[in-house]
DNA sequence: ATATATTGTTTTATTAGTCTAACAAAAAAG
DNA sequence: CTTTTTTGTTAGACTAATAAAACAATATAT
């Protein structure tokens, strides 16, 4: 049985994993909270349950057993933010302290429930694909706000981040997902954006907002 | 914050005591499938934190503090087991593994909004009472139907255990709450009783399954 | 009332997960 | 190519929760 806190940090190296997969022990110490020394033990600890590769003084790679084992917990961690939004009726900002909690419990049937009872939902409140029961995850095609030009018109799908701070962010400019922008200016100074909604008035966003805010084109 | 592990000793201690509120390390520690050198160390420990008054060699007793711990803890398994019921379509025999996991996670308003949904439930689909937001929890007169005599008309309220094959065999006879029976024998051999439902041949119940059935006299 | 059984306690040890302090390797900067 | 900074590792220690072994107190039975 995978405790509670390698569930953690198996959640932590794929959401970590860089384009070739890789995550330092930093990176990881950081993200979870603890030191560096705790890290690396529970880098050799993972490595000797079979969920990564890892030498001394290099970077760690999940194993296919360790993406699987990570991907049913982020399976069960958008599974529950979904639940808790759509069936229990709260904002899309209350509920990753809550879905990191229940994503630990043990009993398949459970999430299998809510799975059915939602029809089988392909994304979370924040856009994120939600894995199937084998642990395989859609890779959308999708890209930071940021990235896109003057004059370009994209849907917002999806977020990078989730944090209730942006999340708040968003819902103070009336911004949810599956709405439709146009990118009016691209300041020069700072990246800045500003942009066209139908109905709206124009509306800025700054760079680090527009990094997290993730688009397709029209 | 109270971990999992003194939730756990709490419930049971709530559970186990008896009509004087005292419960044996013994009992305690067979209860909770750990040693008796564990279930004593944590006795001192629930004591450093006030939730038991205990002195060597005695029983343990919940102070106020322990007891109204406790009860949160059974409001949250018992809440979460009515949703399961009630909103998820699970069986009343398959809710309980789940619900001991659910019934750990921090976040009241979780299970407030369960709360909300279902309507203030008073009882859980085992028929026990669910304890109020403050721990106060409504004792019901109700008596094992083992103690009733031959003519009694009763109600099935509740069960005094709630095991998988206690509810299978409940399940096996379609038995279920709120159905009403009339003692027509009592065997004077081995106390088993032969009972008469409405549209229904007689059924007899051993006496272990009639100390479990808990009824109200019509 | 004494012997036996049960129950409770102490001591010692283990495991998982964590930390701090000190040190070593690798990467970045000059 | 050194020097400095960052990153990674080792060693040692702590806490919570657990158990086994040995012993002590209490309860039960004859």
């Amino acid at each position: 049985m995978i405790s509670e806190t390698v569930e953690n940090y198996l959640k932590a190296l794929f959401t970590l994993a860089d384009e070739k997969g890789k995550v330092s022990v930093s990176e990881l110490s950081q993200c979870l909270n603890v030191s560096k020394p705790t890290a690396n033990s529970m880098a050799k600890t993972l490595q000797q349950e079979g969920f990564v590769v890892y030498e001394k003084y290099k970077p760690l790679t999940l194993t296919k057993a360790g993406k699987k084992a990570a991907a049913l917990v982020i399976r069960r961690h958008r599974l529950t933010e979904m639940f808790l939004v759509e069936k229990m009726g709260f904002a899309w900002d209350e509920v990753h302290d809550v879905a990191e909690q229940i994503e630990h419990v043990q009993a398949p049937s459970f999430f299998d429930r809510m799975d059915e009872l939602m029809d089988f939902p392909k994304f979370d409140p924040h856009g994120s694909p939600i894995p199937d029961r084998e642990g395989n995850i859609v890779v959308a095609d999708r890209l930071p706000l940021s990235q896109c030009s003057e004059g370009d018109s994209v849907s917002l799908v999806g977020l990078a981040q989730s944090s209730t701070e942006l999340l708040q962010l968003l819902d103070s400019h009336q911004i949810a997902l599956h709405q439709m922008f146009e990118v009016v200016t691209v300041e020069a100074f700072d990246q800045s954006m500003v942009l066209k909604r139908a109905d709206s008035p124009p509306l800025t966003l700054s760079r680090q907002v527009c990094d997290e805010l993730l688009v397709c084109l029209a």
